[in-house]
DNA sequence: AAAACATATCTGCTAAGGCGACTATATGAC
DNA sequence: GTCATATAGTCGCCTTAGCAGATATGTTTT
């Protein structure tokens, strides 16, 4: 609100607050595209992303965090973990970028690699000792996931 | 090539040294966002920008710099004279992001605001001191612009 | 040749990004 | 209540971005 305005002298926006700069800048970082592509059409939750990247805990959750600035990600807590999944932008014509984007990279071996490992662990969760007490992947929903199971 | 490979863990290449990342960084910005959208499909020099733009001629230069190194545009020089145009990038992938994002653009009242000026500034040249050597904008063709006219 | 013009690059500064390491916070198990 | 687990946030460092202002480089004009 009070933040000192961007120093480029106009920012793009459209909807209300959406910042098509930040929306590229979010997608400009290797390991934000790979967790963008681990969850796909799917909700994960983070203990999974740090698992098949095989990247620091808080590395993972800072670029979570940038996701999320940039209304990409949206986050839900369910107890102790926290599941994530991509959420369509604000902005119509970002939305449409973004599953674009999605769709690009799904073309890409190290991508491929990434998703196949994915696989893995929800086939295989003995394999993968961080993840055994984890909830499994499931599909994204626009809508609160109800506790109920 | 022999620079320092970047920190990220992977780096998303397709065709051989293009960067995804790069790609998308050189559209976090809103000064190249407006570059793009005054080249839109058509060749112009560095002069118009700073003259549509107001912008200071070492900033624009710069700009351009990094939308170069992208793969996003392409320079020519014609005597002292610089042109840019949009090139499609090396992917596949994103040029049709790029192409999709120029689309996007198109519908942003401000970029709108800037194509108008440019639209101006050709209709009405003596209006623009500054433009009044400069070669007019001309449609962006993908082979080199003869000499003779 | 020098001067003017067009443009790229550099400098020094500030701000932001990205990292590893560490710490704070929330929840659940005991 | 304490302890364990999951995750977000911070710190200090280093790198990169973005800026204004200055300067270097190439071309054209005089």
């Amino acid at each position: 609100m009070a933040k000192k305005p961007p120093r480029s002298n106009s920012s793009l926006t459209r909807p209300a607050h959406f910042k098509v700069e930040r929306f590229f800048q979010a997608l400009g970082d290797s390991t934000r595209l790979r967790l963008l592509n681990l969850m796909g059409d799917q909700e994960l939750c983070v203990c999974y992303f740090v698992e098949i990247l095989k990247q620091a805990q808080p590395k993972i959750s800072r670029h979570l965090a940038y996701l999320r600035r940039a209304g990409v990600v949206e986050a839900r807590r369910e107890g102790k973990w926290m599941h994530y999944r991509i959420t369509p932008p604000a902005d119509a014509g970002a939305a449409e970028l973004l599953r674009q984007t999605l769709a690009w990279l799904k073309q890409d071996r190290a991508m491929q690699a990434d998703r196949a490992r994915l696989g893995k662990a929800c086939c295989t969760p003995a394999k993968f000792t961080a993840l055994q007490a984890a909830p499994a992947p499931s599909a994204a929903a626009r809508t609160r996931r109800r506790k109920a199971r």
